[in-house]
DNA sequence: CACCAGGCAAGTA
DNA sequence: TACTTGCATGGT
């Protein structure tokens, strides 16, 4: 049973990939590097985030063990083209010492539970919101759970499919109500969604260049 | 020059 | 609960 606001997610999913094509997210070699770029990524953009972990790549140094082992102010040092790079070595030392901890260092068995159980340990994670939580378990562990961020929340509202006052769980029920649980498919919507946001949203004379513009069901922006 | 990026936690009232 | 603020480098 497809619904009216499915129809919509779907018909702007089409116009997005017929434009954009595949993003081809997450782009990382291992289950690890995806998290720790998941980290590295929050509110700054993908460009700087590539040099600090081409520096961690460099010295070979993605790997519970070596994350673990490295001085803070060391691997300060590696980030910091990513910016906040004493709070993200925090951040990404709290990440590993939860693997550790929980589950024997072992990525695999981090990813065995339920996608909700998964959810709420990296949940306690100091350092890791729902956006980053919901981003591993949908890139890392392949989960089907829709990544909801800022662009998602404007281009929704602005296509009236959501309340201006929706929160992120609000977002999340409504793109997991209305679509099918396929993890290609939230994988390639939110990675799209990223780009347009980026692209078209950020600046109002770029709006009318978005192809979501042919939808008619954008709002003016006044 | 100003503005913002693939957020989050802690502080305030 | 609902706002506000700090965190920081690098591209446009």
């Amino acid at each position: 049973m497809i619904t009216a606001s499915g129809q919509a997610l779907i018909e702007i999913y089409n116009v997005l990939f017929a434009s954009f094509g595949p993003q081809n997210w997450w782009p990382a070699e291992t289950e690890l590097e995806m998290m720790v770029g998941a980290i590295l990524t929050q509110n700054t953009s993908w460009n700087n985030v590539e040099k600090a972990i081409q520096n961690l790549k460099e010295r070979d140094l993605l790997s519970i063990g070596d994350l673990r082992d490295i001085p803070a102010s060391i691997l300060g040092g590696y980030i910091r083209p990513a910016g906040y790079y004493n709070l993200k070595v925090k951040r990404l030392k709290n990440l590993i010492k939860f693997i550790e901890n929980e589950y024997d260092g072992d990525i695999n068995r981090l990813f065995s539970p339920d996608t909700d159980t998964i959810r709420k340990g990296l949940l306690s994670v100091k350092g890791i919101g729902m956006e980053t939580a919901d981003s591993i378990i949908l890139y890392g562990a392949g989960r089907p759970l829709f990544v909801v961020d800022t662009y998602t929340y404007m281009i929704l509202t602005r296509h009236g499919l959501i309340e201006d006052e929706a929160g992120y769980n609000d977002v999340q029920l409504f793109l997991m109500d209305n679509l099918p649980h396929d993890v290609e498919l939230f994988k390639e919507f939110h990675a799209l969604i990223v780009k347009t946001g980026k692209d078209f949203c950020r600046r109002r004379p770029l709006c009318s260049k978005c192809p979501l513009e042919n939808l008619g069901s954008c709002y003016e922006i006044t």
